[in-house]
DNA sequence: TGTAATCTCTCTAGTCACTAGAGGTTCAAG
DNA sequence: CTTGAACCTCTAGTGACTAGAGAGATTACA
């Protein structure tokens, strides 16, 4: 079984440029190469890139999933780091739930005070935006716009 | 009313590069500068930072804050693509919930099933992450990390 | 008036996790 | 043997900042 990067990137949903990039960063480490210098991937690779695949869709960072290859190549050692490191990313996506919620509220309250068929000039849209005073209770100043996959 | 970078970031909330990067991007305008060529600010770009401030934590992008403030500038135009522009937000917003719920209980299945007292080769987190077929069911391709003000 | 502390200036580079593109090489099918 | 797709490395760009260097401005106090 010999992978080409493509062939990788087909089976695994992770795109070529993706993967060449975890290479980089130390999550994969540099396959073997043909005779032309491209990349030959096997089953553990394979294995490999899609521990890494599900990790980042659960929304781990490349450096906690680094830490949780690194206990994947020691079997001995405890397991609790990895509780651990998921227990933390389970805690931050529900604080960003929180978060989430309070603006949706908020944004709900804004867009529905709003019929949009005026001028900009009586838009309650803007004038939620202008004063802070006008917000039912004060939002958290946090909860920013969140990447993700196309 | 002439006030420093300093003095406008201690009172909206708002760091001083900051202030200097929504410039360079378009959001404030050039302001007055003293004769040593520091900037000065009166109230008008005091309230418009605000502006700026409170969608910024209604978690808008940039981009539609500038879409934002040009209407603001138009008060005759019609107030249509400001609701709009909310209410693609609060699609996102909630588009973001729906996901981030989705990882939340998967991730909770996963931590709940490891007690974190064993070792690495026997973790049930690092096996549901190396297999996916432990997943209850698909769980969305996507939803990852948001980033957040400190 | 002198001086020291704090503030401000511009500029560059770094963050995260990719993505896009240039310009060149290798591979597999026909 | 030729063609065209896939591959190679490298650099730069994304969004929304943040950090730091090195130099100049302002302000408070003596």
């Amino acid at each position: 079984m010999f992978l080409s990067i493509g062939d990788l990137a087909t089976r695994t949903g992770v795109k070529v440029p993706t993967i060449r990039y975890y290479e980089s960063r130390g999550l994969l480490a540099a396959p073997l190469r043909s005779a032309g210098n491209q990349r030959r991937y096997g089953r553990a690779e394979l294995e490999r890139l899609g521990f890494i695949r599900h990790a980042r869709d659960l929304g781990f960072s490349l450096e906690a999933i680094a830490a949780l290859i690194e206990l994947q190549d020691h079997p001995d050692r405890a397991c609790a780091s990895a509780t651990r490191i998921a227990q933390g990313q389970l805690g931050a996506v529900r604080e960003k739930i929180r978060r989430l919620r309070a603006l949706e509220s908020e944004l709900a309250r804004i867009v529905e005070g709003c019929t949009g068929d005026g001028a900009a000039r009586d838009c309650y849209v803007l004038a939620s935006l202008a004063d802070h005073d006008l917000c039912s209770r004060d939002h958290p100043a946090d909860a920013k716009s969140s990447t993700q996959r196309s």
